[in-house]
DNA sequence: ATACTTAGTTTGATTAATCAAAGTATATTG
DNA sequence: CAATATACTTTGATTAATCAAACTAAGTAT
């Protein structure tokens, strides 16, 4: 049994390869995504590449192994279907469940993660809009479009929201960005690095270039 | 913050002085149901006493504190409230919750903890027919009288069922030993350390003191 | 090319939790 | 009461995870 710092160092290389879209993932990332000083993680990962979960080059990065990657898709089905949990069922603000779902997942067997997927209706994908692997390991694709990359008139959907942090989720909430909605773009200024827009009929506001990136959109 | 493994500790001690109605608890009962050598439990349970959850008398035993009571009454809580929503909510067996209660209750932070608790409509009691502490920390007075105890003849009904053991429960459930349920006792015979009791129209059957024990009853 | 900066690695130490095995009280029993 | 058994404690070692600080390789800039 892998122990839950295996799980999160696992869980973390996986998504940050899933957002760069590059199976090879630096040690920085690694360090910096679980709190730890870059020490501890040349050791931790090094201790992680002997027994298999994922090949170490060092000074270059790291890559999972079939087998690491299985773990890592795992534990991201059980964070994604726990925080739908929090959020359908329990009624949690989905700016506070990512925290929550961080403790949980590693304590839920694979027999309660089944039945809750089941009491869920199988959600295809979790508050925040990101895709929830199924059991067998296997991810939708999602877009790698964000909203800093739509022109000017445009008008697109939101996909998802690709950032954890509560204050920056209860500030999207308030501007109505959540999955699903339409959202249009009434000016973009690539030398003032913003971008206004107007969701609905509510009054149209600004976003900077580092909020945009984290909003993902489909035409 | 307290460690998951501290917070077994004081839980352990807990239940084993509400079982024994003796707030002393020996340190050989800690060490059992904790499943670690007795060594262990005595390095562990200075190191408790050290932080104020409990008070310790070498070589008799230990006692909780109010600070000690309180974070154990609070595990007790969530176990019971985590079980009873595996069996309500989620659909799993009473013979299977034990265990994945025991792993989920150091993952729940109070927040959700409530919400759920709010979500199964405020239980008094699990499955296994045991009171749940309030948020407050009191816990309903459960039965001290056990099967082995009734007078031929009578008729009970049962209140709990003190074990967690699978495989006991599993049987339990076929024999339709459940909280709820009116039992009728045929005959009790003291020598022959047996008991022989029917359940509504069920054929009877007849039961060891061991396991009479387990089951706790009210007239 | 030399110096500087950044990213990553090594080393030595620490903490929580555990065990096995040796040691010591206390209780039981002949 | 002495011998023995039971319950508990001590000691020394181990494992997983971590940090701070010293070190090193690789890339960037002058």
């Amino acid at each position: 049994m892998p122990t839950s710092t295996v799980e999160n160092y696992l869980k973390q290389i996986l998504v940050v390869s899933l957002e760069t879209n590059c199976s090879e993932v630096p040690m920085g990332k690694v360090a910096q995504g679980l709190c730890v000083t870059s020490g501890t993680a040349t050791t931790m990962i090094k201790n992680l590449a002997g027994n298999g979960w994922l090949n170490y080059y060092p000074r270059r990065g790291v890559r999972l192994t079939r087998k690491g990657k299985k773990l890592a898709m795992n534990m991201l089905r059980r964070h994604r279907l726990l925080e739908t949990f929090l959020v359908e069922t329990l009624g949690l603000d989905w700016s506070e469940i990512h925290q929550e779902a961080e403790e949980l997942e590693h304590a839920i067997s694979e027999k309660v993660l089944e039945k809750l997927d089941e009491f869920l209706g199988r959600p295809r994908q979790d508050p925040h809009g990101h895709p929830i692997p199924t059991k067998g390991g296997v991810i939708r694709r999602s877009s790698t479009q964000s909203l800093i990359s739509c022109k000017e008139g445009s008008k697109v959907i939101i996909d998802s929201i690709v950032d954890q942090e509560s204050d920056f989720l209860k500030f999207a909430r308030t501007k109505q960005l959540f999955p699903g909605q339409e959202v249009r773009i009434l000016s973009h200024e690539k030398q003032a690095d913003a971008i206004t827009l107007q969701v609905g009929r509510e009054a149209p506001f600004s976003l900077g270039s580092r909020s945009s990136e984290k909003i993902l959109v489909q035409a």
